[in-house]
DNA sequence: TCATTTAGTGACTCAAAAGTCATTAAACGG
DNA sequence: CCGTTTAATGACTTTTGAGTCACTAAATGA
């Protein structure tokens, strides 16, 4: 009589993605030093050698784990800064409401704070992240605005310091989030942060005269 | 013949400032979970068991290190958010150039960084973050934007929200610097940034038509 | 069905770093 | 100047967790 349910598994493809799912969220967790590879294995339901047998090291893993974790969101990015044609007062409001939608379920504010959190200490991870995913979203966000510049859509200024201007607090209330958690007084709904600031952002906050 | 430098000295009084000192630099550079206590005790230039004699235990010791660095940070942001009698449209510009200033040089944008890393491993110091200097600067700043409605001069909306896009791209300026480098093509100038975003958050980007 | 291969295991080794403590010597008071 | 106190030391002990490897058993195929 065969055994439905033996008590190991031979899963050679499915393993490193089961491990490095279970690896991002324990480092998003405790931060890479204080991670526990016996934790990862636990939560991969995998034992502490099998790790070893697709991964060299800890912080092999640790890299394929942030490596995974930016190129997965960077098709995200490529979907949201993909061709708009409209004028910047629709674009803005658009797609602070998406970074919002995206931002506010899901582990991407903590890969995040990760990504901060050990840019000293994987210096190449910070120039992936920067490089596939900041530059990107800024750089794209600059060009729509230097285009609308020229059409005489935005006022003169530097398009670089104004994409700032428009992501700026979406990160910000990212991160108040993630760190303060939702109880606290000042702790902003991203929804109408992204409503409110796209019109803050495109019209001034000052009442007109 | 006294001998005017020996090899000990005995200065119960200076010892946990300096280790504090030494401790905050390496923190902010390594993280908690990455620092070990003896480089913390050479840069102080003391032994490791000195520590030990004014701080209970690795934890103990960042802990007395993280509320060292905000509550310094906070008697400069309790002179920031002294009473400001003019109208917001002179508050902000003086307000984030003042930022832009104190952001640039010194080591806040580690302290910050630091913080945020370790926010979930720390909870208590994220609330007293949280409740000594985050709310204390979106609090002020919502006040005086709800008085600026009441005359007029800001229009509706919610101040708490106009008060995260005033500091946003600010803070993700500081975040940019701190974690890229100003090496990055995109990475701004503050002091730039400060200038700029206070014209685009009060009058708006879009050209008057 | 049995032999062979190799994914998977977890008890073990080993290095690193937290934390201890017997010893040393600076300061101080008589 | 000597005796006492205690800040300071750093070699030592202990703990923790990364990384190893002899062994187990699931798959494969002859």
């Amino acid at each position: 009589m065969k055994d439905p349910t033996p008590k190991r598994r031979r899963r050679k493809d499915a393993r490193p993605g089961e491990i490095i799912n279970a690896a991002m969220d324990v480092f998003v967790e405790h931060g890479f030093a204080a991670s526990k590879l016996t934790d990862v294995a636990i939560r991969a339901g995998v034992a502490k050698g099998t790790l070893y047998l697709y991964f060299e090291t800890k912080e092999d893993l640790f890299r394929a784990t942030a490596r995974q974790a930016l190129t997965t969101n960077l098709e995200a990015v490529e979907q949201s800064s993909a061709a708009f044609n409209g004028s910047i007062a629709d674009l803005v409001p658009v797609l602070l409401k998406r970074a919002a939608g995206r931002m506010g379920d899901g582990r991407i504010a903590g890969i995040v704070r990760m990504v901060l959190a050990e840019s000293r200490a994987f210096p190449d991870l910070a120039r992936i992240w920067h490089d596939e995913v900041v530059a990107r979203i800024l750089g794209r966000l600059a060009e729509l605005i230097a285009a609308a510049q020229a059409r005489g859509e935005v006022r003169a200024g530097d398009p670089g310091l104004f994409a700032i201007s428009i992501v700026g607090p979406m990160v910000l209330g990212v991160l108040f989030q993630e760190v303060f958690g939702s109880d606290s007084r000042h702790a902003p709904d991203l929804d109408l942060l992204a409503t409110q600031h796209a019109e803050t952002v495109l019209q001034g906050l000052l009442a007109k005269p």
